[in-house]
DNA sequence: GCTCACCTTGACCCTGACGTCAGCGTGAGG
DNA sequence: CCTCACGCTGACGTCAGGGTCAAGGTGAGC
């Protein structure tokens, strides 16, 4: 069983987002008779979790409803569905990234040519 | 000369936010002696640009920093590194979202293991 | 039994990209 | 002239994902 604190050096995240991932229902943890919070080993693949699906842009509630699945390791078709949801979305940000790249990959092609002279700076 | 309502429905943005733009130096409109704004056709693209940088990850500062580049067509180098930066970033974006979608495509797929006897519901 | 690092809750602070409301001016049609 | 949609500024609200500070409890070593 983990103190908060090597589980946050661990998972890389500070004791504050792991009390605030308790907070929104992604984590839970025991307690020692005093209060304290005694967490499992797979508590940091959780966490480890929970920060890729935030990086990936879902807010605490879309990572609330997929956590169960990723917990239980099964799923009911409706799981799957907003899985799947979750999914495409991020499909949607990533077409949308890479258009947004494109763009900028473009401007710089053009830039390029109107500044051909200046080779190294 | 369109009234901002216009750029506004036609870039898909809210009036709030062309204001917002111009505010954080984004966008700058003449104005009437009465002192409305009035922008040029062009405005709409450029409202779309930086929506698209918006959605890119980018904040008001960095977009500030490349539209000079798309707004005149030229660019200095230091101009070509940031948006070369911006580029990288992006990229680096992206690839944290490709995990993150692979993480949740794998996810579904040990979960359709798990429930593979219903196929339509 | 003392110390000192670690833990607790609660409360307020922060940034970004707007939303929203108030109170008022503007301008084109009827 | 009246109306009514549209525009203006300024100020405050919101939401997420935490940071930070205060005031105190806990627990393992010596």
């Amino acid at each position: 069983m983990l103190r908060i604190g090597e589980v946050a050096d661990r998972a890389g995240v500070s004791v504050r987002a792991l009390r605030y991932y308790e907070e929104q229902g992604l984590l839970e943890a025991e307690r020692t008779p005093s209060g304290q919070r005694r967490y499992p080993e797979s508590a940091v693949g959780r966490v480890r979790f929970i920060q890729q699906m935030y990086a990936a842009g879902l807010g605490s509630a879309d990572v609330l409803e997929v956590l169960p699945c990723v917990h239980t390791g099964v799923a009911t078709p409706a799981m799957l569905a907003r899985l799947a949801e979750q999914r495409d979305g991020i499909d949607r940000q990533i077409a949308e990234l890479t258009q947004a790249r494109e763009r900028l990959a473009e401007i710089i092609r053009i830039g390029e040519r109107h500044v051909p002279a200046d080779a190294a700076s």
